[in-house]
DNA sequence: TTTCCCACCTGCTAA
DNA sequence: TTTAGCAGGTGGGAA
């Protein structure tokens, strides 16, 4: 399943959220590190994150020692839309990919967010305190839409008899289906 | 794919294996501890065996020291049926997930013993000496086998038309179906 | 390179 | 309803 990584950074110093905006205080100026729209991948079984590098050393450095530690680091987020919430998420590097990810504590959010492939995560910081957000993807779910990749099975005729008489069988984990009369001629099946 | 673990264990002093069974002696009365049918992940790529922790708290206990320690101990097993086999196991507890495992060495007996998923593996000891042995699944693969959970679903009618003509109408994946005419009134799904 | 081993991690599910 | 157990995974590294 190929799916385009778009990454978006900023870096304008620009105050988050208007005004005296979050949850009360720090004082300091919100600054947009960046964004990342979400993967299949970011989002699915493998329950990590991947960090597109160039963002992951401009912003998350990693010491020689965590680097070369499967360990890595905890980084702590807020939740940059306020509420009590905090996320803390292992964050290392895999030499064997050469890239920086995010792994325990981020299937949490994804589920906690119902996070889907094509939403958005942005990280920003205020000083030394970090704070993640995610917004939707641009609602249209259509059949013609890229996140997931469709099938068309056309239904195999396994019986001349009923072939005739306008029947189409199927058979699915060793049962002898029919299709109703007024069943599609195809199955579409989303991957 | 779920896989019900089977776990038989005896507390009796009955000698195994009749007679003077097994190699040469020790005289000392061999005692069943426990068995487990392995799952596929036991005989799988991760080499490992999932000691259920009821049967390794009360069998192969581990002091505190070992229990903290990522080496764990060795367990040294004789062949239950004879021979010169003796197998060495690295025995450990996994604290991230709570588990007791059997790693070292035990890809080596799955290999030569030609182990398989639902394939029974049973522990005995005779005093300090530890036996191991394994016995193929029950060959068939009929429905009333005790290998694979069964679950029998009771066709729904959802047509009074279809009904009345005979013929049951299935809705799967979000498709009507209707079963063949001769097909069984139930589906037998094994897990 | 490939295989095995190691220390983790997590979703599912039965109790 | 919550939770402990475990089956099924991961990347890293040693051999």
């Amino acid at each position: 399943m190929a799916m385009t990584t778009t990454i978006v950074a900023w870096e304008s110093r620009n105050q988050q959220g208007g005004g005296g905006g979050g949850h009360g205080g720090g004082g300091e100026r919100r600054e947009h590190m960046f964004e990342k729209v979400v993967t299949p991948s970011d989002v699915g079984k493998l329950n990590r994150l991947v960090v597109p590098k160039h963002h992951a050393e401009k912003y998350f450095p990693l010491g020689p020692a965590a680097r070369s530690s499967p360990a890595g680091t905890v980084l702590c987020f807020e939740d940059a839309r306020g509420g009590d919430s905090t996320w803390r998420f292992r964050y290392s590097y895999w030499s064997s990919s050469q890239s920086y990810v995010i792994t325990k504590g981020w299937s949490r959010f994804v589920r906690d967010k119902r996070l889907a492939a094509g939403d958005t995560v942005s990280f920003c910081r205020a000083g030394a305190r970090l704070f993640i957000d995610c917004r939707r993807r641009a609602a249209a779910v259509s059949p013609s839409s890229p996140s997931g990749a469709l099938i068309k099975v056309q239904l195999p005729v396994v019986d001349e008899k009923e072939a005739s008489c306008g029947r189409r069988c199927l058979r699915l984990f060793g049962v002898d289906l029919q299709l109703r009369a007024d069943a599609p001629p195809a199955l579409d099946l989303q991957l």
